[in-house]
DNA sequence: TTGCTCCTCACGTCACGTGAGGTGGC
DNA sequence: TTGCTCCTCACGTCACGTGAGGTGGC
């Protein structure tokens, strides 16, 4: 029965000859023989062994376990018990991955509003994206509000245009008037702008609010520390002024 | 204006004193103080440095490369550079981990096939898994070749019922009785039997394989190394015999 | 004898966690 | 004075990688 030495086995499995002594030192690997002079000569058997131990491995299943499974005559419903573990391990981390991703987009698009990329802009992302959630809450929450009254709005309209009765549209646009009114105060309690020129928060005048030119993230502000003006972006106040 | 110690520091950002220390030593978290009796004493800039620091720490963006955005006022260039590099670098892991489920998935399902968790049998699993690729492979190659003779075989048949001209259908049933040879010869070279019960790979019987009960991935075949008559997982051969 | 392989320390990596033993500050 | 916090070593974690300096085996 041939017999492989540490490079031939480490070859043969694709693996560093460092990574053979180190399963050794760990006692997952343990050669079945050594030569006089000391060398470590392994069987077909340890072959197997190693094919495993890489196979479980890539699960990134830690060695400690490998070698609870290796050891104890385990039975089905062990391994199945570890899977399960390691199976819940891999799920958070792929969803911490995926939430990366959206991240590192939401910040390349960040980025762009601002013209340098200094540790100060780096903060004021990072600040954005922790509100990030409760500020698209708001929107919702405005939408669910607003989106009824607006229906209700061209519904009235074309009551008023087929049969000619103008009372109920006339009555929703009072309504609507007074809703734009709250839900604009609602707004504007809950967000301030942030500079990307100086980086400093500030809270526009209401009337500049209500007018200004904006995108969904953005809007054309004056800041009142460097006095220009520039495309703010929105941001959700930590601290909710009343 | 207040400055924090370290544990006040740690409190404000949801980070270990050790974490913050650490952040020192690195050399990214510097106290703008020493109080007399050597404590560190941060300020609201540390503060927002520490917060950004968390921030790209939560993007797994290493030490080392907050160290070089912290130094350097960097462009945006520079950052988005990096951006790019943990972009791909997270896609790779999302990519692993995604894997890492679908092996897992399919343990469980090679599981229930064997009676024990013993080594061989993961051993074998590993085996399988290895090949999986490989025999789907095959099997698409078998059905681009069977698909048409086999929808031609039914296009003659109806020619037949519907017209009365049977020598296309019998034609095309030649062709099908001489490709179904084939075919099982090319299969028959690609694959054996790995024996859940005493872990050894064998090639069955021509005709016991051909006539054998089947489901996609077993045959019960009977195993030359334990006489048993048994469900036994159908594998992709290493070496392919001629 | 000459390469090549292998051996065992032992330190390095990464981002901290965890004591130990001592001290500052209220 | 008593807790509590903080300080600095310094070792532990995890799975190896990377030399150093020495030796086995063809």
């Amino acid at each position: 029965m041939s017999l492989y030495t540490t490079g031939e086995l480490a070859k043969k499995c694709n693996v560093s000859v460092r990574t053979v002594q180190y399963y050794d030192q760990r006692g997952i690997l343990v050669p079945t023989e050594l030569s006089e002079g000391g060398r470590r000569l392994f069987s077909e058997e340890d072959v197997e062994t190693l094919q495993t131990i890489c196979f479980l491995r890539d699960l990134d299943i830690p060695i400690k376990v490998i070698a609870e499974i290796l050891e104890s005559e385990e039975s089905k419903k062990v391994i199945e018990l570890l899977l399960n573990e390691q199976e819940e391990d891999i799920q958070k981390e792929l969803k911490r991955k995926s939430e990366q991703l959206d991240k590192i987009k939401g910040i390349r698009s960040a980025l762009t509003s601002f013209k340098d990329g200094s540790q100060k802009t780096i903060h004021d992302i990072s600040t954005i994206m922790e509100e990030k959630e409760k500020r698209r809450d708001m929107y919702k929450k405005l939408l669910v509000v607003a989106l009824p009254i607006e229906a209700m709005e061209i519904i009235t309209l074309v009551l008023g245009f087929v049969k000619g009765i103008w009372t109920p549209f006339l009555l929703t646009l009072i309504v609507m008037g007074i809703s734009i009114y709250f839900l604009f105060n609602y707004w504007y309690k809950r967000i301030e702008y942030l500079c990307p020129e100086c980086h400093t928060k500030y809270q526009p005048k209401k009337l500049e609010a209500f007018m200004a030119n904006h995108t969904p993230r953005t809007r054309k502000l004056t800041c009142p520390t460097c006095r220009r003006k520039i495309w703010s972006l929105e941001v959700y106040r930590k601290e909710i002024q009343l």
